[in-house]
DNA sequence: CCCGGTATTATTGTCGACAATAATTACTAA
DNA sequence: TTAGTAATTATTGTCGACAATAATACCGGG
């Protein structure tokens, strides 16, 4: 991961560096989703105070990537098809209105920097196209702008401070680096003008329905596989 | 508040108990509202020790009522203009969105108990007419139960478990019950019919222009206050 | 052989003390 | 008198131990 979520700040204590590396570990599925958090054993592993661990694991409580229960214990969270789908749904939705607040609070040079990296992005895919760069780092970092570009703090730490956690690790375990690449420029590439044209409504629609192709690209796929183990099955 | 959070479990651990009483006390403003919040003296307040109250401080930090930073403390947040906007144009986009989701989801009973609800509310109404109740318990049980009927997990917890303490710390600390009552109320009716209707993008539209209609009053209230302001200065 | 209840074990919640960092005060020098 | 610095105080972060709760294993009866 070369990009850095933008709305954190430097770990300066202990458990914010087991933070990070529990943060990694569990969106990449090092740690398995689904699977029982021992405190003892996570203390042990990592060599800190169980006291410190918690700290971190309500950290992760926070950016919805584990659920505690009282006297129990904490779970990974686990990757669903539903749970997938209700993040998109609500990207769309938070999403949808960060771009339409963008479009009226970004500053003129917000908007230069995002066009300059937009050509940025399309000089290196006609480079190499089809190469997964852009759809994971080129994508992400454009929404990441649009999102900072609302100005709405409320807004940004939702999205920024605990949605993504969630996104990154639904990408790493579906393995998702869908075949969309092209259309999904041409789709930034039409936001983007509609934020420099201060167009606040035709930004948030194309937004909705940039997200939403995605989210209609994953229930197709679901569907195929779902019918293709059917007829396995006969 | 005779309404609970339909997101929250029972407390059964001390520091849950400690998490719900300090809510009250910072929604309610009798923490004041930006102040510094120290350890030492909370806990002897509650008579409990430091661990479990930094317990509720974490859970306290995940609803946005205290902001933390790193070896430096714990201030509760504090109400700005700025705040309270930020806070209508998220909610404007999740619940305009859970509407959306509750048109498509809800079962029949669901919306036949919400019809009742409105029908008893305009009861309540026409008896002691423009009294508090019905904009506050009212309004809040409507939004919620639109947001439950969304069926959406990942809307339900932005909303309820997170975004709601906050809007209630608002509507406390600001004094608002909003002469919009009659208005709301024919509002809420258009936007069960909708869902009713199963007319999803209706719904959606609707609700969007209610929680936008009362954001608006605010911004029109503070613009008269100012102006009232500065003809008092001159 | 299976089921229910009890005893044991393990895990989580809570506590008080110590270490590390920040804020405050006191002091010295210009 | 004031600015800068050093010492002191207070607050937060971390630790290990104990208490309370849940999970497991064992045992006896049906």
């Amino acid at each position: 991961m070369l990009l850095q979520n933008p709305t954190k700040q430097t770990a300066v204590t202990t458990s914010d560096k087991v933070f990070e590396q529990l943060q990694h570990a569990i969106v990449e599925g090092n740690i398995a989703a689904g699977s029982k958090i021992s405190e003892p054993e996570l203390a042990k592993r990592y060599e800190i105070s169980r006291s410190t661990l918690r700290e971190a694991l309500n950290r992760l409580e926070k950016c919805h990537l584990i659920e505690r229960k009282a006297n129990i214990g904490s779970r990974v969270v686990d990757c669903t098809i539903e749970g997938l789908l209700e993040l998109y749904i609500t990207r769309e939705a938070l999403e949808g209105m960060a771009c339409r607040q963008a479009a009226l609070n970004m500053t003129d040079k917000e908007i230069a920097d995002m066009q300059n990296m937009l050509a940025q992005h399309a000089g290196d895919k006609a480079l190499q196209d089809g190469v997964a760069y852009y759809q994971e780092e080129g994508d992400v970092d454009f929404h990441y702008k649009v999102i900072l570009g609302s100005h709405n703090q409320q807004l940004i730490n939702l999205i920024c401070g605990q949605l993504y956690h969630l996104v990154r690790m639904y990408r790493c375990q579906f393995g998702m680096h869908s075949p969309r690449a092209t259309r999904a420029f041409t789709e930034h590439s039409n936001i983007i003008q509609a934020i420099s044209d201060r167009d606040g409504e035709l930004a948030e629609l194309l937004m909705r329905r940039h997200i939403a192709a995605s989210r209609k690209n994953i229930e197709n796929k679901i569907a195929l596989q779902k019918a293709a183990q059917q007829s396995e099955e006969t």
